[in-house]
RNA sequence: GUCCCCAUCGACUAGCGGUUAGGUCACCACUCUUUCAAGGUGGCGGCACGGGUUCGAAUCCCGUUGGGGACGCCA
């Protein structure tokens, strides 16, 4: 029986795109590639309250971003469609009158204030609510009756009485749920509009859904669309439920705690081959000691039994290494396209080769705004403290420094040439007549070019970067500083 | 409160009855080196606890503890 593998992302248009939903996504997305199936978008907005403006776009814009193709969805249409479920709200009250016909859900005629307030009056009790809706002993066509002419109602699940629902997932293996913990919950709305229960049955149903992932939160309440799919005399699909990504400290990653979202990610100066590279390996893994995965590389070998079940705890530090990875790995000129906006923040200057001072810049950034930090030195010279020419190591002091900087500047305002190759030549010659260590006479010179304890490259490459005017005036600046008596 | 799920280094994880419990991040040390990075080498550090089952349990079962989730006219 080869069934056609179809896999969804029904993401809510509410926000941003959350990390653990960019997860879900991208498994679907693999499980669908790495099985030669199809991979649809539906857009699950059937809480008018909750939209958000524009976050169908974002929700667009990212796939496209990090490369997930759908090969359905709202935008490009398919053979489901429409594949907004508030367009097919005619579809849920088909379905919706015909699982009241197989026994399978009811119309229920109490107010939402009646509700509330009976739930409210339960919270005191540091118990929770359970609703024993007396409309569910209603006669079904007295009831349909009322409901159709009119009466503000809902169509809520009727839960079996007694017995057991028992389910499988791919993920956490068999799962069984006592009916009588289960709620007869609201299928569709006074609105109209259906609940999630019900909708992302009847949708998942009509659209050949076979692999149905998602987040682990749903895995209670899986048993109660199981339940209507039986009802309904429907195929129950493979259900693969995903391990909740958590913050630190054991507290849900949330848009509120901080940096959760794909965008925010983004914007900081991540790169997206490095979140979904990252966030693929949240909860899954290759079964070798290989890390570093292209999309790809993922569709290829993407599988199922690698999926974990226990909540992962996401770490911003092996965030941050990974994408250094990824930026270690750039083109010098493609990082340099990357670094464009963040050169131009830290360096006005327009005589500075950006592409050679990229290359000192790539080895040292892990995050794309780590550069603005990592040049700021290259405009003006920070105001530093004499105590800098001091290094043990480079057996340095500042008398040891005034000496190599006076030499240096002489030197290097002899200089035609201004290239690292004849620039290294004049600095060691230096070292070399004057018997001095490497560092005694290149360590003073960086100290003067950058003005700061580290800087992205050694003397020699600041100073063909700076360019020889540059040069000459800070090791004049150098020489100044350490000559004021102190 | 009730129900469901989970449990290996600080974090992500490999392991699926017999391993010196492996890898990666982080951390530390050393090394390379004209700083810092990057690279190389090494180190630190773990099977939550208690019972079983078994010749033998990280691995199977039960309980405890801890963590997470669900219990909305939210998804």
């Amino acid at each position: 029986m080869s069934v056609q593998v179809r896999t969804r992302f029904a993401p809510s248009p509410t926000g941003y795109m959350h990390i653990g939903n960019l997860r879900t996504a991208l498994y679907a997305y693999l499980i669908a590639r790495a099985m030669n199936g199809k991979f649809i978008l539906r857009i699950e907005d059937t809480d008018q309250e909750r939209l958000v403006e524009g976050s169908v776009e974002v929700i667009y814009n990212t796939l496209k971003l990090v490369g997930l193709e759908h090969d359905e969805g709202p935008d490009i249409g398919g053979p489901f469609g429409p594949y907004i479920q508030s367009q097919r709200k005619d579809v849920y009250k088909e379905w919706a009158e015909k699982l009241i016909a197989a026994g399978g859900a009811y119309y229920c005629f109490c107010s939402k204030e009646k509700l509330e307030s009976l739930r409210k009056e339960a919270e005191g009790k540091d118990a929770v609510f359970k609703y024993q809706d007396p409309c569910r002993e209603l006669d079904p066509a007295e009831a349909q009756k009322r409901a159709v002419t009119g009466e503000p109602c809902v169509v809520r699940q009727k839960i079996p009485r007694g017995g057991s629902t028992t389910f499988n997932d791919m993920v956490y293996g068999s799962v069984t749920v006592e009916n009588d913990t289960l709620e007869d919950g609201i299928l569709l709305k006074s609105d109209g509009l259906p609940t999630y229960n019900f909708a992302n049955v009847v949708d998942d149903h009509l659209m050949q859904i076979s692999h149905v992932i998602r987040g682990s939160e749903y895995l209670s309440s899986a048993p109660k669309y199981n339940l209507i799919y039986q009802a309904l005399g429907w195929v129950i699909p493979a259900y693969i439920h995903l391990p909740l990504i958590m913050k630190a400290a054991g507290k849900k990653l949330s848009k509120r705690e901080g940096d959760a979202s794909f965008e925010d990610f983004y914007h900081q100066g991540y790169l997206n081959e490095a979140i979904v590279n990252y966030i693929a390996l949240l909860g899954w893994n290759p079964k070798d000691d290989r890390e570093i995965f292209s999309l790809d590389e993922l569709k290829k070998i993407f599988n199922i039994s690698g999926l974990n079940n226990s909540p992962a705890i996401f770490d911003p530090d092996k965030l941050k290494w990974m994408n250094g990875e990824y930026i270690r790995k750039l083109a010098p000129e493609q990082f340099k396209q990357l670094a464009m906006p963040y050169y131009q923040k830290a360096i006005k200057r327009t005589d500075i080769d950006l592409l050679k001072l990229s290359k000192l810049v790539q080895l040292r950034t892990e995050v794309l705004s780590d550069i603005p930090g990592i040049v700021d030195f290259i405009d003006t010279l920070p105001e530093y403290d004499v105590s800098l020419y001091v290094n043990k190591k480079m057996k340095t002091d500042p008398a040891i420094s005034l000496e190599s900087l006076k030499l240096a500047l002489v030197v290097l305002g002899n200089l035609e040439i201004w290239k690292h190759e004849t620039i290294h030549d004049a600095l060691f010659g230096l070292i070399e007549t004057q018997g001095l260590k490497t560092g005694q006479m290149l360590w003073p010179v960086r100290t003067a070019l950058s003005g700061k304890e580290s800087s992205p490259g050694g003397a020699i490459d600041l100073a063909e970067v700076l360019g020889k005017e540059e040069t000459l005036g800070r090791i004049t600046a150098g020489i100044e500083l350490l000559s004021k008596p102190s």
